[in-house]
RNA sequence: GUGAGCGUAGCUCAGUCGGUAGAGCUCCGGAUUGUGAUUCCGGCGGUCGCGGGUUCAAACCCCGUCGUUCACCCCA
C-alpha cells in the first residue's frame, strides 16, 4: 500500500505556522477596512470557459497548468488558477457593476498546475483587491497606496520595489506587438529558443526574458512607450504625478507586460530580492475590457493580488513576525491523584466559565510529569488540585516564586482574576 | 515539461574500504529530589523511500521508479 501524503505542491499548514498567517490577514484585513473595501468570497471551481474566455486562451495558464475535470454531469470545470475572473462574473451575475462603483477584496486558495519550487505551490493562497467602475488614474493609484499601506503595517516596505509600465489601449498595443514581431522576426536567429517560441504565442512576453542576449537585442526594439495612445499616456502620467504626491517610489520598467491577456493602461509589480527565484510578491493592473468580454457592459476595474506564501517567506527571512505571546498558557491546572480526574475536568470548566480570556490546560500525572508539561507550555501558573482532609478540594497555585497553599476553589478563582 | 542536489528512528543527523544500523533530542517507565531549571538508570522506536541488478555479502556500487528541494519555464 502507497504511503498516504498531501498532493505535491500542496501543503499542510500547521499550528505553529498558523498564528504568523493569521497575523499577516489580520493586518490586511485592517488596511483594506481602511479604504473601505468589502470582502467578496466566490467558490472554487468554476466552469473552465470563465477562465479560458477571461485569462486568454494561449496563455501558459490556461494551456497546461489548470486543474479541469468533468463533473458527473459532464460540465467542464476548472479548480480557480486566480481570483479575477471570479469576481467579475459574480459581480456580473448579481447586478453589482452595473452604472456603479465597488470595491472588493478576496482571499483563497489558487490552483495551478506547475512544478513546485521555493515561492510556488500547486495550491497557494492569494489575498488582492478589485475596484470597478472607475476609469481614473486616481484609483490605480489607490490600490498602488493600499498595497504601500499593508507593507508599512508590516514592516517591509523598504524591501519591495515599486515596478510600473503601461501597455496603453487594446489597440494600441495591438500595433506595438507587430512591430515588435516585425523587428524580432527580422533576427530571429538572434533569439534565445523560449523566444523563438513566445514570437509565436505571446510575443509581449518576450520583452521580460531573463536571457542576457535577449535583453541586448532588445534595446534598439521598438519601445512599448513610443506606441501609447494619448489617452493611455496622460492616463499614465496622472499615476505617477499622484504616486509622486504620495511620496511612493516607483521605477518605470517600459518591459514590464504581465502574464494574463486581459490587461491594458497600468500594470505594476512588486518584486524582492529576498525570495530567491519568485520574486514577484504582489501584481496587478488594470482591466477595462473585461466586464465586457465575459457578458457585462463596459466596465473600468483595476485590481491586484499578492501571493501569502511568498510574503510570508519574506517575513520570515527579514525576520518582522512578532511573537505570539498570548498562545502562551495561563494556567497548569493538574491533580497528582488519578481519582480526582472527573473533579479537575470540572474545576477546569467552571474557571473557563468565570474567566473566559484565561487559556486553561488540564493534566492528571505524577508531579514531575506536571512540572516539566506546565514548564514546555510556557503556562504563566501551576494549581495543584487536592482533597483536604475534611473533603474539600484545595488548590496549590504557583505563579513566579510565589507558592500559595490550600485555596478553596472559590479563593483559586478570584486569585487568577487579578 | 527540462535539469541538478537530496531520501537512514517522530525530529536533527552519524555510518570509514561493501561485512548485515548508531547518537542526540522527543516520548514512556523507574530511582533520587520533594514543589517551576534537576540528576541517574532503563525502555519504546528502522522494510536504510520503493523495485530490480552486481556480489559470498549492499544503507554504501549500478539501473529504474517514486518522493522532496532548488533552478529553467511560468507566475502571486
Amino acid at each position: 500500500m502507497s504511503k498516504l501524503q498531501a498532493i505535491r505542491g500542496m501543503n499542510d499548514i500547521l499550528p505553529e505556522q498558523s498564528s504568523a498567517w493569521q497575523y499577516l490577514e489580520a493586518k490586511f484585513q485592517a488596511v483594506v477596512a481602511s479604504y473601505s473595501y468589502g470582502e467578496i468570497r466566490t467558490p472554487i471551481v468554476e466552469s473552465s470557459e470563465l477562465f479560458n474566455r477571461s485569462i486568454g486562451e494561449v496563455t501558459d495558464i490556461v494551456e497546461k497548468e489548470m486543474y479541469c475535470f468533468e463533473d458527473r454531469n459532464g460540465e467542464r470545470l476548472a479548480l480557480r488558477p486566480e481570483g479575477t475572473a471570479s469576481i467579475v462574473r459574480a459581480g456580473i451575475e448579481h447586478g453589482l457593476l452595473f452604472n456603479q462603483t465597488q470595491r472588493f477584496w478576496y482571499r483563497g486558495p489558487m490552483f495551478r498546475y506547475e512544478k513546485p519550487q521555493k515561492g510556488r505551490y500547486r495550491q497557494f493562497q492569494q489575498i488582492g483587491v478589485e475596484a470597478f467602475g472607475m476609469a481614473g488614474a486616481d484609483i490605480d493609484a489607490e490600490v498602488i497606496l493600499l498595497c504601500a499601506s499593508f507593507w508599512r503595517s508590516l514592516g517591509i516596505l523598504d524591501s519591495l520595489t515599486l515596478e510600473l509600465n503601461s501597455l496603453g489601449s487594446n489597440s494600441a498595443r495591438e500595433q506595438y506587438q507587430q512591430a515588435l514581431v516585425k523587428y524580432l522576426s527580422e533576427r530571429e536567429e538572434q533569439l534565445d529558443e523560449d523566444s523563438q517560441k513566445r514570437l509565436l504565442t505571446n510575443p509581449l512576453r518576450i520583452l521580460d526574458s531573463k536571457e542576457q542576449s535577449t535583453q541586448a537585442l532588445l534595446d534598439n526594439a521598438p519601445s512599448l512607450s513610443d506606441y501609447l495612445d494619448p489617452e493611455a499616456a496622460e492616463h499614465f502620467a496622472t499615476l505617477t504625478s499622484i504616486l509622486d504626491a504620495a511620496g511612493i517610489s516607483y521605477k518605470i520598467n517600459p518591459r514590464l507586460v504581465r502574464g494574463l491577456d486581459y490587461y491594458n493602461k497600468t500594470v505594476f509589480e512588486w518584486t524582492t530580492d529576498k525570495l530567491g527565484a519568485q520574486g514577484t510578491v504582489c501584481a496587478g493592473g488594470r482591466y477595462d475590457g473585461m466586464v465586457k468580454q465575459l457578458g457585462g457592459k463596459a466596465t473600468a476595474a483595476v485590481g491586484m493580488a499578492m501571493g501569502t506564501e511568498r510574503l510570508l517567506l519574506m517575513l520570515e527571512t527579514l525576520k518582522v513576525i512578532p511573537e505570539q505571546v498570548s498562545q502562551n498558557l495561563d494556567l497548569y491546572l493538574a491533580a497528582e491523584d488519578k481519582g480526582l480526574q472527573s473533579e479537575l475536568v470540572m474545576v477546569a470548566e467552571q474557571l473557563r466559565s468565570a474567566l473566559p480570556s484565561l487559556r486553561i490546560r488540564v493534566h492528571c500525572s505524577g508531579l514531575k510529569n506536571i512540572l516539566n508539561k506546565a514548564r514546555q507550555t510556557g503556562a504563566t501558573k501551576v494549581a495543584l488540585l487536592k482533597r483536604a482532609a475534611d473533603g474539600q478540594l484545595v488548590a496549590t497555585l504557583w505563579h513566579a516564586e510565589e507558592v500559595v497553599r490550600d485555596l478553596s476553589i472559590v479563593e483559586l478563582t478570584s486569585s487568577l482574576q487579578e
